[in-house]
DNA sequence: TGGAGATGCGCG
DNA sequence: AAAGCGCGCATCTCCA
């Protein structure tokens, strides 16, 4: 087996071992038996799509995303204004001395004024209401944009494009992680995503898979209701929303539909009724009480008591130290934490998330493979971007759907997954 | 001085 | 009684 290869199936191997990086990742084992060990895991499948992975991500690294450096430039100016103008604001109300960016001297400067926190993340000082802990937010958001605005900036290569360090193995589930710069948490706002554009007469095929977490978890968890809204096109988000206030799906509003994609979501990988009142209402501004949150958790649970069901087997598994591992169902593994103690909400987290997350990380990378010959430049969890000539969109937006629908094939029913395409000059569009 | 850990927050 | 998951990055704080 070659170098690369060998590196490969450690990392395949080894997924969800806490590992220090860096000897997994660049040292290669050449004294053991990998393809019997590979065999023998049952991961020869899951190594040899890596393997032809590999050569499809360092070509997408090579070609690069366009960058609209003078627009980029704008905004880089106006983000540092914003930030300023911000720093200054919060200096006035806690104190010059106050550095916004010291979570330890924004408590003690709130507790001057008679306001004492815990903690001064977001939730903690949305929640308080106060003048001068909302100017810190905005600090902070100003002070985030404007980082990451100068790192795209000084990521941008001599070609005009950004070559960032796409990890296909960077998870524990097995999704791409993407460094230096990180082009999976790009803002979503339409300034910031149109900055990344392409090249003159190309455009920018998009295409993203929809909802695509929860088909996969209703799938796992057989859970009729949601199957039969995914296949009659029906808006899961909304009839969430329906079956917890009791309302019709059709006469449901964009705000509440917000909040039940967020139920959603969270619910589905054990998010408390705790932490659903307080992303109600930092999120939303929701007087949401936790009696309320717990409510909506038992009705969501009793629209869809398939997820209920699933969840329980997971607790259970969790519980039980015969369990060390959890696979998608491409047959990728992650190994689990040992139970017992306190890492047992690890093990239960890890044993309902990663087959879904996981299973989609897998279909994307088929895709990818599938469209090794195309022009990827970049990929976001559930997204592919491809840059090609004007007149070859229409063609590429079909061909990408179908590769990203077939990613699925023998692990889910086709039919349950859909892909949203579009194209554009610019990233977002 | 510099590394580890904590904190906080952007994205899917 | 109480816990959404998965990342990368910048900054601050503490300690050797």
């Amino acid at each position: 087996m070659k170098a690369e290869e060998i590196i490969l199936a450690q990392r395949v191997l080894e997924a969800g071992r806490p590992v220090v990086k860096d000897e997994l990742l660049r040292v290669p084992d050449e004294s053991r038996d990998w393809q019997g060990e590979l065999r023998e895991a049952g991961l020869e499948k899951v190594h040899e799509r890596e393997v032809q992975l590999a050569p499809v991500v360092a070509a997408m690294r090579q070609r690069g995303l366009g960058v609209d450096e003078r627009k980029l430039a704008t905004l880089a100016k106006l983000a540092e204004k914003n930030r300023e103008e911000a720093e200054r604001k919060v200096k006035e109300m806690l104190g010059a001395g106050c550095n916004p960016r010291s979570p330890k001297q924004v408590k003690e400067a709130l507790a001057k004024r008679g306001l004492k926190l815990n903690s001064t993340d977001e939730v903690a000082l949305v929640m308080s209401g106060d003048a001068a802990a909302a100017e810190v937010l905005r600090s902070r958001a100003a002070e985030k944009r404007a980082q990451m605005i100068k790192a795209y900036g000084e990521a941008v290569g001599k070609d005009g494009r950004i070559h960032a360090d796409f990890d296909p193995l960077g998870t524990a589930t097995g999704r791409f992680s993407c460094r230096e710069p990180n082009l999976q948490n790009v803002g979503r706002d339409a300034a910031m995503r149109s900055c990344f554009v392409a090249g003159p007469k190309k455009v920018l095929v998009m295409a993203d898979y929809t909802q695509v977490e929860l088909r996969v978890a209703a799938f796992l968890a057989k859970e009729e209701a949601m199957l039969a809204a995914f296949r009659s096109g029906e808006d899961i988000h909304a009839l969430t929303a329906a079956k917890l206030t009791g309302q019709d799906p059709k006469g449901i509003g964009e705000e509440t539909r917000k909040l039940a994609k967020a139920v959603n979501f969270g619910l589905l990988y054990g998010m408390s009724a705790r932490g659903l009142a307080e992303y109600g209402r930092i999120s939303f501004g929701l007087k949401l009480e936790e009696k309320e949150a717990r409510e909506f958790r038992k009705k969501f649970f009793e629209a869809y008591p398939a997820l209920q069901r699933w969840h329980d087997q997971a607790r259970q598994s969790a519980e039980d130290p015969k369990v060390a591992e959890v696979r998608t169902l491409y047959g990728r593994r992650r190994w689990l934490p040992p139970p017992g103690g306190r890492m047992d909400w690890a093990r239960f987290t890890a044993l309902v998330n990663t087959p879904v997350q996981g299973t989609c990380g897998d279909a994307l990378k088929q895709a990818m493979v599938a469209l090794a010959d195309a022009p990827l430049v970049s990929t976001v969890h559930d997204e592919l971007i491809l840059e090609v000539p004007e007149r070859e969109a229409a063609a590429m937006a079909v061909r990408v759907v179908a590769a990203m629908r077939a990613g699925f094939a023998g692990l889910v029913p086709e039919n349950l997954i859909t892909v949203a395409v579009r194209q554009a000059t610019h990233w977002g569009g």
